[in-house]
RNA sequence: GGCCCGUUCGUCUAGGGGUUAGGACAUCAGAUUUUCAUUCUGGUAACAGGGGUUCGAUUCCCCUACGGGCUACCA
């Protein structure tokens, strides 16, 4: 195994959008197999025909793409050596080991019927236990241990539905080595008799996960922490087929908390507390119900990720943004932490605001440019749509929002005139004294030349200066003559980009405004 | 109930037998910005509890408490 390609997969199951927990799992397992130049690659693990949803596949590769944590084999992506990669397909290829492992006495066919099963659990439950089909119970139940071999032939010959189980051996230790926890010790007593074909014909996730890692050599799993108690049934499966050296590192990582109150983070969680749980926006077939995702939300799929890289993991250094490549190259499982991990939406903003603090002012503007047309009704041929515009709009803004789309509503006034004035500020800052001193401004301001910040705000100092007046008592109302709004960007760099002939009409048309 | 995993500031975490227990988010205060935001500076704030082991435990061991996961012909 040391010595083998790395290979690593991910392998969700198509009942729904991937949740922000799974897309964690997936990028740790792009950065370990990108890290040691290995595979990545995606199998989709479809053996419950009754929980399919209809578009949870094609969003799942959609995710994956957005994130840029693109496999480079499986479904979706070219497939490759090992196809068919998505398990409703294999179907033919698992039955021969589960009956491998019935022929050699690993396992068994069992006959029970759900209305059997479910009379057994009620019987226990009524006497407050728990109904566990092992070692314990095995022998008073309908299979293969318990009936001759005659009856099981003519019950499998006259078309019985039966299932084939594990034959978890008693009293003994099973020792997991977990990437994470390290040794995990479990007592087979306790292991129940998994079911490892299902009477549909398709494998469990138990049989079909071992079958399919095996086949396609892979070298470490990576799963939630909820998997943790079934792996010493894993362990045994491998075992019984023969593969244990074979068999990948296991590696079972904290689950995602809901940011308040304790349990795992779910999708209620999102709705209830406003933030997406989903990587892309989901649109429920059944239900009709949307639910929102980052994308939509406005996160850069970089900080998105970087954001969750850090949700249970560390670099072990104080660097907290890294690109994708850099995460592959720094991550390791001994940073990884034990315990679960309480998302925190605020954090996730803060990533957020980081990437967008480094973008390129120019990219930002070409990205937000249609959706400055659209929201403001600006003709293709406005300067306001130019480059030139809407990148100092963008420097002006970038300091002040955490999202591109909020330079649109926060910075709405860049883009057209204010119709209302901010009254508080008025009640406060105006008098009728004032009028002749902004009437004046902007009879000086119309006289500049070369209509930079720079000489508007000297224009403005030496306007107030010949009027006796401190720029303090006038700032705030010119700002809002001029943008609506007591507060907002630098003003002579809005004066700037607004450019000479707009300010003094906005000037001249809020002056009239207030004093009405 | 049983089994398993876990527990460092409000949150994400670093650290590790001897430290002023570090960073980030959030929060508070000050400076800058005559505003707001940014930026800068500073502050508040944590080793769950009890026993060991040890010269010394937050760090190692045990117990307790608490939290989480699992306990399907679902993954």
């Amino acid at each position: 195994m040391t010595n083998s390609r790395v290979r690593v997969r991910f392998a969700p199951s198509p009942t729904g959008p991937l949740h922000m927990g799974g897309v964690r799992t997936a990028l740790y397992s792009y950065l370990l197999a990108r890290k040691h130049g290995g595979d990545f690659l995606l199998r989709i693990e479809d053996t419950d025909q009754t929980r399919f949803v209809p578009g949870a596949e094609d969003y799942i590769i959609e995710a994956l793409k957005w994130c840029g944590i693109e496999p480079n084999e499986g479904v979706g992506f070219g497939d490759g050596p090992h196809a068919p990669y998505r398990q409703s397909e294999r179907k033919p290829m698992y039955r021969q080991y589960a009956e491998q492992m019935v022929a050699e006495g690993n396992a068994y066919y069992a006959f029970d019927t759900p209305e059997e099963m479910d009379a057994r659990r009620k019987e226990a439950e009524a006497q407050k236990q728990t109904f566990s089909y092992d070692h314990s119970t095995r022998l008073s139940m309908k299979n293969s241990l318990t009936l001759s071999a005659e009856e099981v032939q003519a019950l499998k010959d006259k078309g019985t539905a039966y299932t084939i189980r594990l034959k978890v051996p008693q009293d003994q230790e099973i020792t997991i080595h977990d990437l994470i926890r390290g040794t995990v010790n479990f007592h087979s007593n306790i292991v129940d008799d998994k079911v490892l074909l299902k009477s549909d014909g398709m494998p469990t996730y138990h049989l079909a996960h071992i079958v399919d890692d095996y086949l396609m050599k892979i070298t470490h799993a990576i799963r939630g922490e909820e998997w943790l108690p079934s792996a010493p049934a894993h362990i045994l499966i491998y075992r019984f087929l023969g593969w244990e050296k074979e068999m990948p590192q296991y590696a079972h990582l904290p689950l995602l908390l809901k940011p308040d109150g304790n349990g795992k983070l779910s999708k209620r969680d999102g709705d209830r507390l406003g933030f997406p749980v989903f990587p892309l926006e989901w649109h429920d077939p059944a239900s009709k119900e949307i639910s929102s995702g980052y994308r939509e939300k406005g996160y850069y799929p970089e900080a998105f990720v970087n954001m969750l890289a850090f949700l249970g993991w560390n670099p072990g250094t104080e660097q907290e943004i890294f690109s994708l490549e850099e995460l592959a190259q720094a991550f390791s499982f001994e940073h990884i932490h034990k315990a679960g991990a309480k998302f925190d939406p605020e954090k996730a903003k803060w990533f957020n605001e980081q990437y967008l603090r480094h973008r390129d002012s120019a990219a930002i503007a070409q990205h937000i440019k249609a959706s400055v047309a659209r929201s403001f009704g600006i003709a293709e041929n406005d300067h306001r749509l130019s480059s030139a515009f809407l990148e100092k709009a963008v420097d002006l803004l970038k300091p002040r929002v955490q999202f591109e789309h909020e330079m649109l509503t926060v910075g709405a006034y860049l883009f057209t005139a204010p119709e209302s004035y901010d009254q508080a500020v008025v009640e406060k800052k105006w008098k009728p004294e004032l009028a002749t001193f902004y009437t004046a401004l902007g009879e000086a301001l119309n006289g500049i030349q070369d209509f930079t910040a720079a000489h508007a705000e000297t224009t403005f100092k030496e306007t107030a200066a010949a009027h006796n007046i401190k720029p303090g008592e006038v700032m705030q109302l010119l700002r809002v003559i001029i943008s609506g709004q007591g507060g907002g960007v630098d003003m002579f760099g809005m004066f700037e980009l607004l450019g000479k002939e707009e300010v003094v009409q906005r000037l001249g048309k809020g002056l009239k405004a207030i004093q009405a």
